[in-house]
RNA sequence: GCCCAGGUAGUGUAGUGGCCUAUCAUGUCGGCCUGUCACGCCGACGACUCGGAUUCGAAUUCCGACCUGGGCGCCA
């Protein structure tokens, strides 16, 4: 088990203290201010700058970068042969004496009495951390691990942390429950996606598309309140900078709620993410260099299905009319329009899923909305159908037989609660939160048409 | 799945039939340098995706394969 790190005091830093076996004490770099006397920092060689009689190596951790200044004539010989033969990348202890100085990053430097190869790195590497040359992203995928040191990369993947957290946080406040399904599943019952076929044993399953359905399950075992934060599969072969085989899904469902009530929640928690990382991220959004990030305004304009085709119409070369789906121009089209986060709601029962409940006094239309970025889609979701007879009739009017749904259909015949929820891409989340070019830029491992490694 | 654009040192690039023994940057190695912060300067090292074709001659044209990026479709 690691301990938590304990405050640290100056005076025991230059004392190795082994917490647990193997794990060493160390003092973390945005830690070393000017006032610090002494300091032992582990990190990587982030760039070596050697000038004769004086050289200068920038020294890499997660929390920032520390020059280390070595005057040749007044640093033991030991540290000046250790500097002579650094690979960059390499990861080195340096122990030494902290000096404040005006000209020097961050108002600090540490001269080293002592400097520690911990583990050396070779060379050349696959991709330059330092970033002098750019990578294309086909190159930073096969080598993740040295493009996530870059502090840019780490970053992103440092406010998703934060957005994760936030979503855990938010929801807990609000009673719900954390729940865990499966991702292996025996059929396809949802449709609308191309499942990933897998063999399980003697049988055939697939990789799960949506937690929708064990959702909805959870709901009537009377838990209220239930989320999901989840891998889903989806087998397309699309190609485009938005779309991934898995994908991460931040998934919930209410009970006894209607859309409105938790296209609020989904607002409110949009909004929470967005203002926790502004208040918590700020040196990870001056490294993406993200000059447009802002917290949206509450109240996101809610546009009628309807109306979204009518913006779209005029302004799109291909005809578009009520009950087609929205092409990719129509949605850039109307984002253009919005120019923020909005909803497109009441959208035609026809095309949107069996289990969206339709307006009792207009069948045709469903209590379904999409929470849209100006950039794209970033939720869907619904009230829910859950009377099993108006269900089951859903299901047929899709051309699917109600009787495969068995195991699906049961939980409705038993006291079903009204209920509603929605689905959240959390990579378009962080996609758009940060004006990301590619969604795979938001994964550290994307899965998509042709990546499977690493 | 359809369409478009690509594949040149470790990385990012220039190069549209002979001036290519292939450009530049970064990197690596060697040398010089005591305040760099994309350190600078000198020198060296290192590449045309693969297969076939056209041609006196191909990095360059053509065909095929493989790989990559993007747009569309599908999808969230």
């Amino acid at each position: 088990m690691i301990p938590a790190v304990p405050p640290v005091s100056h005076k025991t830093i230059m004392v190795y203290v082994p917490i647990v076996p193997g794990f060493i004490m160390r003092t973390s770099i945005a830690s070393v201010t000017p006032d610090t006397p002494t300091a032992a920092v582990t990190g990587w060689v982030h760039e070596i700058r050697d000038l004769g009689g004086l050289a200068f190596i920038l020294l890499r951790d997660r929390t920032g970068i520390l020059q280390v200044t070595i005057p040749k004539k007044k640093v033991p010989e030991a540290v000046v042969e250790t500097v002579r033969s650094l690979s960059k990348e390499s990861v080195i202890t340096v122990e030494g004496t902290v000096k404040a100085i005006e000209k020097a990053p961050g108002g600090r430097e540490l001269v080293p009495e002592r400097i520690t190869l911990v583990s050396a790195s070779e060379s050349p590497l696959p991709l330059d951390v330092a970033e002098k040359v750019q990578a294309e992203l086909d190159t930073r995928l096969d080598a993740r691990f040295l493009d996530a040191r870059r502090p840019r990369v780490a970053a992103i993947f440092q406010i998703r942390s934060r957005v994760q957290r936030t979503v855990h946080e938010f929801l807990y406040e609000r009673e719900f429950i954390n729940i865990t399904t499966p991702k292996i599943v025996a059929a396809a019952t949802e449709g609308g996606t191309e499942l990933f076929p897998i063999a399980y044993f003697e049988k055939e399953a697939f990789l799960n598309q949506s937690p929708q359905l064990y959702k909805q399950m959870m709901i009537a075992a009377g838990f209220d309140r239930v989320f999901e934060i989840g891998p889903i599969f989806r087998a397309e072969e699309h190609n485009t900078t938005k779309h991934l085989n898995e994908a991460t899904s931040i998934d919930v469902e209410v009970s006894f709620a209607g859309h409105e009530e938790v296209m609020q929640l989904l607002e409110d928690l949009v909004i929470a993410c967005y203002r926790d990382v502004e208040r918590d991220c700020p040196t990870q959004i001056a490294a993406i260099e993200y000059e447009a990030f802002a917290v949206p305004k509450p109240g996101f304009k809610r546009l009628q299905y309807k109306d979204a085709i009518d913006i779209a119409a005029p302004k799109l070369d291909e005809p578009i009319a009520y009950g087609d789906d929205l092409s990719t121009a129509a949605e850039r089209a109307i984002g253009e329009e919005m120019g923020e986060h909005y909803f497109i709601v009441d959208w035609p029962t026809e095309i949107k899923p069996y289990y969206a409940m339709p307006y009792e006094d207009n069948p045709a239309v469903s209590k379904a909305f999409d929470l849209m970025h100006p950039r794209m889609e970033l939720s869907s979701g619904a009230e829910r159908v859950h009377q099993h007879d108006l269900l089951r009739r859903q299901i047929a009017a899709k051309g699917l037989n109600p009787d495969n749904f068995g195991f699906y259909l049961s939980p409705f015949r038993y006291g079903m609660p009204p209920h509603a929820g929605w689905g959240l891409g959390a990579e378009r989340l962080v996609t758009t939160m940060l004006g990301l070019q590619n969604i795979r830029e938001a994964v550290l491992f994307p899965r998509d048409r042709h990546r499977l490694v690493p």
